[in-house]
DNA sequence: CAAATGAATGTAAACGTTTACAATTCAGAC
DNA sequence: GTCTGAATTGTAAACGTTTACATTCATTTG
């Protein structure tokens, strides 16, 4: 429905091409009040209000976010690193930080690392270019990366990390997660508890702290046990689907195979029950397969799968309004890491060995 | 090892603070000359050079990224929309992005809708506010956004779909997907050859173009077939797991239940699986399931997915070649959508029907 | 009615780069 | 030694905002 009126055409201006100038010169304004217009409407008149608006709506102009960013020195922009989109463990995670960012005003940007281990250049560079406002880093640090964060990057750029634990000089870098070694001790007793005593360990990558901290709470388990751990049993499963059926096949070839297997996460998990199978034998009764993560597979995988539940969710909104309130509330970033509760979830692919 | 030199202390700025004019100042040239080494080294004399870089080591100088973007209007930044971090399908077509993007000097950006359809708004914000140099768009669009797009938004900045179809009146829209219909009418087609007639369909959401070319693709199989599809058949699982649960409960439910449900998606299939075991029935005997993109736990899910596979780090690398090919080489985007081959991957999740 | 107040607006500098243009230096040719 | 041209460097404007400060204007107060 066009109006026929005899008002100029209104050509308006591809977006991107017409600043705050233009809408000062039609409005009959300063770029000031144009400005003060967009910030803080309240502050202008009325009258000039109304001015803008039309010269704003009629010049389809929109400000410069580039331009304000640089200005203001603020993106209102968080930078979230995780390992891998496509990660179901992590749909949980940005959930929670998604609403809290959200809420306060600020956007997100997500950066994969392809499960390499950030280097210290790498932080180093997200650090300095002022790209985000703050980074929630859920992906494994390199050793090294550990000098960097600690050395530098706190003091400037904020950082909060996400369920990974961290090294422990580090220990009072501020992060949420749960207490990853308490949770694999749990799993592992429950595993023995069962009757168990040949359990296997399937680990993530050599310097994973996240999964380092898991596999220490298995050997601490194992250990009050009396049981000691073959090394032959525990194995690398490079925290993929592909990795833990390579590494659950070398398991389950050796002449005394064990009757359990406790997964450093969910995705191995699930590689390692889908190689029992292929190998002829059966879940839970010829091998128990336990997990970690419990992402939404893990409730309606075959046999559903006993796993150590995070709650992804509630580390999300943590980490992000601890990461917020360091960059709004000045300098006053809470130090150390928060712990938050996990819980064994008994499914169905854990039973007491047959034998 | 610190060396006891007599040489003035080096106090590092932090980073960030430190700007062009202070390296400057410390070498002994003028900004531009700075700058000149930066982007392009050759174009200072060695002399010089060596003097820059010293300054910029002294200082620990990193140019600030927002000022050069808002320079240059060029943030070398590529926005990638996608429904949710966490889908396992995406983690292919983003390696494939990410591996060109990276090759030809890109970062990405992505952003999640959270499965909502991405309204005109939306896309407005993103066109106009130049945080990104382009756009490639993962998600859904609501009919709505498609106007936009078509309006005004391909003129001004670069977007190119990925997987997504998109309504007829967009058919030259820039994109690269499968044949949607086609291979849901040949996973159909499957079906009927092993003796399927009551052939149920799990579609993702009302609105989606991409869902709404797979059902079609269904309809027109079954019509070639000669069967009448019964509306009851036809039931929306929103994408989700627990929503194909719902979907497949229902469809159970009925009196006379279909043989085989053939699901919009993997992530769906995945839940109509695990729902049609979880009534006593199994799969394929009783009920056969087909899904579709072929994501990573199709292969290793009990009985074992058959579907259709997407290539999806080819889509991925298209995608992003042609994206940048838009950017780069000015106005000369091609238009039009590019066909890729897809497959029926047959596994063992669809069997003759018992009866 | 003058002065004082406060609201509304305008002026201009600043943010950290890049880059067109001008200026300088340098090497070689005469 | 002068001239030429190329190589190198410097000067200063520009990008689109925000914001401290100055100015104007209308209103109230004495």
């Amino acid at each position: 429905m066009v109006n026929p009126t005899t008002m100029p055409e209104q050509v308006r201006e591809p977006p991107g091409s017409v600043s705050i100038k233009d809408v000062a010169r039609i409005a009959g304004v300063s770029i000031a009040t144009v400005s003060r217009f967009i910030n803080d409407p309240e502050r202008v008149k009325e009258q000039t209000r109304t001015r803008v608006q039309a010269a704003i709506a009629q010049t389809g102009y929109s400000p410069n976010t580039l331009a304000q960013s640089f200005r203001r020195g603020k993106t209102h922009l968080i930078m979230v690193v995780l390992p891998s989109v496509g990660d179901p463990f992590f749909t949980g995670v940005m959930s929670g930080i998604r609403s809290v960012a959200g809420g306060r005003g600020y956007s997100l940007l997500i950066n994969e690392t392809q499960f390499n281990t950030m280097t210290a250049d790498e932080i180093g560079a997200m650090v300095v270019s002022r790209q985000a406002d703050g980074i929630v880093l859920l992906a494994s640090l390199s050793p090294f990366g550990n000098e960097v964060l600690s050395a530098h990057s706190h003091r400037t750029l904020p950082i909060v990390i996400g369920c990974e634990t961290v090294s422990p000089e580090l220990a009072n870098f501020p992060g949420v997660h749960i207490d990853n070694s308490a949770a694999a001790q749990e799993a592992t007793d429950y595993l023995l508890a069962l009757g168990h005593r040949k359990i296997a360990f399937i680990y993530g990558q050599q310097q994973s702290l996240l999964t380092s901290d898991r596999e220490q709470g298995y050997r601490a388990s194992m250990h009050k046990a009396g049981i000691s751990v073959r090394e032959s049993w525990v194995v690398e499963g490079k925290l993929t689907m592909e990795g833990a059926i390579a590494a659950t096949r070398i398991l389950l070839g050796h002449a005394d195979r064990p009757t359990a297997i406790f997964c450093a996460n969910d995705e191995m998990a699930l590689g390692c029950i889908y190689a029992v199978k292929s190998a002829g034998l059966r879940v839970p009764e010829d091998v128990s397969v336990v997990g970690f993560d419990d992402i939404r597979y893990a409730r309606i995988c075959d046999p559903a799968l006993t796993t150590v539940y995070q709650p992804a969710e509630e580390i999300g909104e943590k980490v992000m309004n601890r990461l917020l309130d360091e960059i709004e509330g000045g300098r006053s970033g809470s130090a150390g890491a928060e712990i938050v509760a996990h819980k064994l979830v008994v499914r169905k692919s854990a039973a007491p060995p047959s034998v």
